[in-house]
RNA sequence: GCCCCCAUCGUCUAGCGGCCUAGGACCCCGCCCUUUCACGGCGGUAGCGCCGGUUCGAAUCCGGUUGGGGGUACCA
């Protein structure tokens, strides 16, 4: 057999095509979380793979939810990721505005026309009497069981007399609905456990159902890629869609692709409460982008079958909706982490510089902006530091006890009794070194606590360690030595043992 | 309950009928390197849930089963 391409989605080209047009679109509640992300990159990595367009949609019709601050949030995790949208969001395009929020009008006239067909109809019923007819009845299906279908003249004044407000809900046709899912395949839902849903609150305020497939379809977007937990939404979707084109308000249906969960510790769905989950964190915890993206697209996709390392250049040109694996993926920090320390290997001594000194001044280490000194400092300092480091936070605890002013300098371990006498005899082998560098410094020290107090190097270079840098780990020794200079080196050795 | 999705080492995955004695990565465990830490190098443990079927041949295809997950809103 040799017809897997015909197995995939049929018009799923491997190549470039121009006229793809895809769109991301969270709700601005609460923090962005990692899920979120991937969904993101992969939409993102679709729309670049193809040479389409990305659109960045704001969904906020939820206000009691959304809020100013998480809305600011996620631009700044997108651009963060580098994810530059072609359209959206305080950027414009043919189709703004792109928050829904502003978009009322739109959702309005589009439920109008709604109304005017068999497509829709009024509703009145509360949910108490929904769950009280079923229980009645006995049904096994869920939802909606569609009461309001069929309703009279006068059933319909009756319930206006009574003072009830109406939703609208669609009528889901019969038969079943089927889809060829772009990471799943072939699905198919009977239409009876699809309810009737609705599509605005009896206040008038459209919904999601309504709302999403509408903007969706203005803005003519052709692929919906999206989280696993909208699958069973998408047959509904899929009617409503039928109804949009034949209004005139859509051109097509687009495909759909439901992309696997991203799970936490154990195995439930990583919800926006979990610290784990939250995108703010791996940011504020020193991942670099490129590290971190890599990480996301391992979840589910692979580039080949012996590489986990690769650029987001590289991922783009790679990347096939259609290898995208459909079972749910844990997320692991320490997979993550070592994902990043190899792109922190990767993207060089002076880039590395440049990305550590954000966390060296939110520490306090360095001012802002950098100063010449400071900057000197961590010239010289970074190449002993810089392949040690698995992330950017790791550069305060490595390099703070060279840029801390020296009243500040504080010692995080402590030298022990023990210690003390290394330290003395440190501090004799040194305080007259002719020639304050690292070789002088190792030869003396080696002379002194090896040779003359026959310690083994680890005892030896242990206690002076923590008396000069603060810590038991720390850059090179005698390299920190030479960097720190005679004098503040000297001045340490002497503070350790008072 | 009902509907839908999913199923390869502990974790993420490769695998799309013979190349599999199942490959890689993370984790873990040894060893090497070594002034700490980290890096790097070498080696190791560990997996196709189960039962049928199709086939000369199945991790790969089909059915069932079990197990997990999600949905079942005037949330998204």
């Amino acid at each position: 057999m040799t017809d897997s391409a015909l197995d995939r989605a049929p018009d799923q080209a491997q190549g470039r095509d121009p006229s793809v047009r895809v769109r991301f679109c969270p709700s601005p509640t609460g923090a962005p979380h990692v899920g979120m992300a991937r969904t993101a990159l992969f939409n993102y990595a679709f729309a670049r793979h193809h040479g389409g367009t990305f659109v960045f949609r704001i969904e906020d019709t939820d206000a009691a939810r959304d809020s100013q601050e998480s809305y600011d949030t996620v631009l700044r995790v997108m651009r963060w990721c580098g994810f530059d949208w072609d359209e959206g969001v305080e950027k414009g395009g043919p189709h703004a505005p792109y928050r829904q929020s502003e978009r009322r009008p739109i959702y309005d006239d589009v439920l109008t026309r709604l109304r005017g067909t068999d497509f829709v109809y009024d509703c009145f019923c509360s949910n108490d009497e929904v769950e009280a007819r079923r229980k009645a009845s006995g049904s096994k299906v869920a939802g909606y069981d569609g009461f309001c279908r069929t309703l009279s003249a006068e059933q319909r004044a009756a319930f206006e007399a009574e003072g009830r407000r109406p939703i609208v809900r669609f009528r889901m046709p019969d038969g079943e609905i089927s889809w060829t899912d772009l990471v799943r395949g072939e699905i198919t839902f009977q239409s009876e456990f699809v309810p009737d849903f609705a599509l605005c609150r009896a206040n008038g305020d459209p919904l999601y159902t309504l709302v999403n497939p509408v903007d969706d379809a203005l803005m003519e977007i052709t692929h919906v890629l999206r989280g696993e937990d909208l699958l069973s939404s998408t047959p509904r979707q899929i009617a409503l869609y039928g109804a949009l084109v034949e209004l005139g308000v859509a051109k097509a249906t687009p495909q759909f692709g439901h992309l696997p969960y991203v799970m936490g510790q154990g195995n439930k769905k990583l919800s926006k409460r979990d610290p784990e989950a939250s995108f703010l964190g791996y940011i504020d915890g020193g991942f670099l982008p490129e590290g971190l993206l890599n990480y996301l697209a391992l979840l589910g996709w692979a580039i080949a079958p012996d590489n986990d390392v690769f650029s987001m250049a590289e991922m783009y040109a790679a990347f096939d909706i259609a290898d995208v694996n459909p079972n749910p993926a844990r997320f692991d920090l320490k997979k993550a982490e070592a994902i990043n320390a190899a792109h922190m290997r990767l993207i060089g001594l002076e880039e590395m510089t440049e990305r550590v000194i954000p966390f060296l001044q939110a520490d306090g280490l360095v001012s802002t902006p950098i100063s010449t000194e400071q900057r000197a400092i961590l010239d010289a300092a970074m190449p002993l530091v810089s392949e040690r480091m698995n992330k950017l936070t790791e550069a305060s605890p490595m390099l703070g006890f060279l840029l801390v002013d020296e009243e500040d300098f504080e010692r995080v371990d402590s030298v022990d009794e023990a210690g003390r006498e290394v330290v003395q005899a440190a501090y004799d082998a040194l305080a007259g070194l002719a020639s304050w560098t690292t070789d002088a410094i190792e030869e003396a020290l080696r002379a002194a606590l090896i040779d003359g107090l026959e310690l083994k190097p680890r005892l030896a270079f242990g206690p002076v360690r923590v008396a000069v840098t603060g810590r038991r780990i720390s850059p090179p020794l005698f390299e920190s030595l030479e960097l720190l200079g005679r004098d503040r080196s000297l001045a340490r050795l002497q503070g350790a043992l008072g």
